[in-house]
DNA sequence: TTTT
DNA sequence: TTTT
């Protein structure tokens, strides 16, 4: 049995830190992939794929990485089943990273993804960044965002 | 942009086999591979992954291979977006496989996902063994099955 | 910085199983992996892609597989220097596995790479089966085979 | 069997793009790849990988990567044999990419590698920028620089 | 020095 | 809706 993926893609939006009840670190994203080549209407596709991050490198993604910055993933895929909000059993697939790569300078993504305003980038995750994995980050409590929660201790991958 | 996924596991059933409209042979199926350590319970879970092949690879899928045999699949990860039974956005995580190999002998798998009648393996799939891919399959026209048609020429990878 | 492979193939050989002067177990092994289409002159060719396993897998490995086995690997490539018998620098590139999947049963694979003799395959390694890691077998030095002694616990991958 | 390769690195040198007799274009070129942990000694080795690519991917690698450029590779090991200039035989494992990725714009790579002189980058390759893969470059031809003429028409991969 |  |  074997189940490897690797990715070239951009972030989506700024990485989605939070923290399990147990303190572990957890950094949701999505990385859109171009397509190699062109669809039939000429311009050129692009896959969304969401990944998922554990720990040490969920905290360097949140802290380096944001919204337009290229990463490189080696991971795998993984596939879960959660009640949705209408009670119904939903079908998710991600890909879980074992390393993220950056593969671009924080110098030379300076300036992707701001907001107009004077907003500094990742300044909110830096309380964490010297900061041992199980910790408890008491003032960053794991918690709904309107998102379903479905992420917990179980599915930590090591 | 790199988007590259290789996956060793088995097909959790027999290969779904369909022609487009203009008769291009699309099949698909979900290969469940193991986790290579057990989780907190003991047990090793699965990931179910759902893939698609096209053509002449499609067609070879589905006459040498069936429940349980296990495969070797070279490919990509795709996402895509379609209206559910309810009207809503369905979001889709698939791989599309370049290739398929076979990881299992005829003969080893020749017992396998049996029914008790004496069912020979991949017989309904035969006719089409032999013709060229672009030739419509009259006979076997591609019509719903009663889960969502989402497949359409468009989603040609090539 | 990404470097990931993945291969499906068969031992070449027996694998060669042994021990670095601190005791950690490291097997060399070759994998033949089949090229999917024919060659100008109708054959198929084969790539033949030296690989090095460590520790328990690296055990499991010798134990396990033999002549013919058909395994699954994922790991990454590795690029090495040594001075060869004339002297000369020598150009090495292997695969480092982080990890084997045994992709055919034991059972499956009894009578393969037999010799005439009554050969029972791999008892000779039987012995550090269920050896820790780090304790050093005495009974089995790290000796010279003939070939260059290029491996020391300096290429210990972790 | 499977057998895939991903890499991203840098180029250790301008590739090296030549013709075959029938004109078909090849580039050779290495890898730098990092390896993502320190060895003993508290410095990070990298691994030095021979990469080959073929036709358009060959020209288009001349024409705007060189020396430092960062690259993603998508491929698969392949070995072969050739004879050294002793007369002994030599093995040889090398990447064939199927496809090179550009991950740094052309911008962004622009003062990398360059002499002190006024060397204008690739402007020796554009030449054959916009010409049909079959077509022979007679000004170009497929001539020893000191190494090893170890490609042929037969190791084109399609 | 190569496997089915 | 899941395989050995």
């Amino acid at each position: 049995m074997l189940n490897r993926v690797v990715l070239v893609g951009r972030l989506t939006k700024d990485p989605d830190l939070r923290y399990t009840a147990s303190g572990v670190a957890v950094a949701n994203f999505t990385v859109a992939v171009n397509r190699p080549f062109s669809n039939q209407q000429g311009s050129r596709d692009a896959d969304f794929i969401n990944c998922v991050v554990w720990r040490r490198a969920a905290e360097n993604l949140a802290n380096y990485m944001k919204k337009g910055s290229m990463v490189g993933i080696d991971g795998r895929i993984q596939t879960r089943t959660f009640e949705g909000q209408d009670g119904k059993t939903v079908f998710m697939t991600e890909v879980v990273a074992d390393s993220v790569q950056f593969l671009e300078s924080k110098a030379s993504s300076q300036n992707k993804g701001q907001q107009s305003s004077g907003y500094q980038p990742n300044q909110n995750h830096n309380q964490n960044q010297n900061q041992p994995d199980q910790q408890p980050a008491s003032d960053n409590p794991f918690k709904d965002n309107g998102q379903p929660i479905d992420i917990s201790d179980d599915d930590l991958p090591f």
